[in-house]
RNA sequence: UCCUCGGUAGCUCAGUUGGUUAGAGCACCUGACUGUUAAUCAGGGGGUCGCUGGUUCAAGCCCAGCCCGGGGAGCCA
């Protein structure tokens, strides 16, 4: 199998001084000098990239004035030691060439730094500055921690549907998905919808989850790795309209194993992206925040916090702190709320259990106080909510108690009751949102700014 | 959706009590200088002041409506 062309991170990690070497990539900054010119090379493989020096006697000097900042660049020439201060290697460049031009008048980065909020207007090319390249490799490599943790679990990887033919889950507005024209002739709904694709109303997923407990009341334990969608009007740091979620679900796990899963599972993931990402990890750290890699540290080596949500109100109560909204049990906690027990009282990551049934989803577990539900929600400092999951109610009685308490449908869920018909068990599962762990994990204050491109209310370009 | 702050050059921003031809830094172009590291120095080009209407002798500035963006809240992952 023949090689492709070595990736700058490879050149860097095995290249060695005197061999010939062919780089590619996009230039971040030229720095001009009277016998030759620098060209700082990034191919997005790593942070640092390469610097290319050509000796401008040896070049055609409109091929050099051509080689402006974005511009790809294609170059052979010798790996050498660098006598600059910036990088210790280089190379001398024996053959340059133009690949695609960038015009400098209009290309939109500069070699100086940007704001977010400007990059966020070009998504397309905000991959290409050093903030972005971090984030995006980061993004990988958790993407990857996040399947091996599982794999290694013995998880098995359900790819559950993205097009869901129900509301029940109640977990949010939901998108429609239809292919009737946008202004439809004057029908009854029911005649509309039945010349509709699926001859019914069918959404976008807001969760996987209920698919999944299928899978593991069959495999015994399942994940879900994939886009999620809320029709949410949020105009949040926190919010996006399509998003990444994990959603593992074992067969035979309660309440407390469902906890210890995910303790776990953030904290594989924390450790897999510090060994694997330190380089980007540093540079984030020093641009947004100083503390990054020590908080992340001290967080992998503490435990988290635990507390019951009966006993948060009391702490939220007795606490002296002037919040806007009362703590009131039965209520659901506020954002400030929230930030007071994770960033002000345990100061890192704390697990919520057992919130009032009235405030969860039908599908939690009652315990046995008739007032609370095995719920479980993971607060981190900054971000908020991270995970919520719960033990799953596995009791047919119970399940369609509260389905009728609170007015849902059973006819689309009549496959949902069976899984408590026949041979049903215990079981738990949460969702982790990726962004938001990601933007935890890269110190990102805003989770349109760890996606690709984001999709917000009024927000669809590219 | 609500609250709040904002929209002035490619980018980041200043612009006094409403008053002549709207400024700065960076970027870009030209030149000088230099194994440079966000290079440096000198000069130059570059504006529908978000949009629409209103008040006024006169609006970037005041008023109204709308559009867009940031932050916060709600909802949630």
């Amino acid at each position: 199998m023949a090689a492709f062309k070595p990736l700058i991170r490879e050149i860097l990690a095995s290249g060695t001084p005197g061999e010939t070497v062919e780089v590619q990539g996009w230039v971040r900054s030229r720095r001009d000098s009277k016998t030759v010119t620098f060209l700082m090379l990034n191919d997005g493989s790593n942070q640092v990239g390469l610097q290319v020096v050509a000796d401008t006697t040896r070049f055609p000097e409109e091929l050099i004035k051509a080689i402006t900042t974005g511009a790809a660049v294609w170059a052979q020439g010798r790996l050498v030691e660098s006598p600059g201060s910036g990088q210790k290697l280089e190379v001398q460049a024996d053959a340059l060439q133009l690949v695609g031009a960038a015009d400098p008048q209009s290309y939109p980065l500069q070699k100086k730094g940007h704001s977010l909020d400007f990059l966020r207007t070009i998504p397309h090319l905000r991959l290409r500055t050093n903030t972005f390249g971090a984030v995006f490799r980061v993004r990988h490599h958790l993407s990857q921690a996040i399947h091996r943790f599982f794999d290694e679990r013995g998880f098995v990887w359900l790819h559950t549907p993205i097009i869901a033919g129900s509301d029940a889950e109640g977990a949010g507005a939901m998108f429609r998905v239809t292919t009737l024209p946008v202004l439809p002739e004057q029908k009854p709904l029911e005649e509309l919808l039945a010349e509709d694709f699926f001859g019914t109303e069918a959404r976008l997923t807001v969760s996987g989850q209920l698919q999944a407990e299928a899978g593991a009341l069959a495999l015994s334990r399942v994940y879900t790795f994939g886009p999620t969608f809320r029709a949410e009007n949020s105009n949040t740091t926190r919010h996006l309209a399509e998003f990444w979620m994990v959603e593992p679900e074992a067969a035979f796990f309660d309440l407390q194993d469902n906890i210890r899963l995910a303790e776990e599972f953030l904290k594989y993931l924390m450790r897999y992206v510090l060994e694997r990402c330190p380089e980007d990890l540093a540079f984030l750290a020093r641009h947004y925040q100083a503390d990054l890699i020590t908080r992340l540290q001290a967080c992998l080596e503490a435990s988290f916090a635990r507390i019951t949500y009966t006993d948060a109100i009391r702490l939220l109560e007795s606490s002296g702190e002037a919040f806007e909204f009362k703590p009131q049990w039965g209520m659901d906690l506020q954002s400030e709320h929230e930030k007071y027990l994770a960033e002000k009282y345990f100061k890192g990551p704390v697990v919520v259990t057992d919130y009032p049934k009235d405030i969860k989803a039908f599908y939690m577990r009652q315990n046995g106080d008739g007032l609370t539900v095995a719920a479980m929600d993971i607060l981190f400092p900054g971000i908020g909510e991270v995970i919520g999951g719960s033990q799953r109610e596995e009791r047919l009685e119970y399940l369609q108690q509260r389905m009728r308490e609170m007015h849902i449908r059973s006819e689309e869920l009549e496959w949902y009751l069976d899984l408590r018909r026949f041979g049903s068990v215990p079981h738990s599962g949460f969702g982790m949102g990726v962004e938001r762990f990601l933007a935890y994990l890269t110190g990102m204050s805003n989770v349109r700014d760890v996606i690709l491109s984001a999709r917000t209310p009024k927000n669809i370009a590219f």
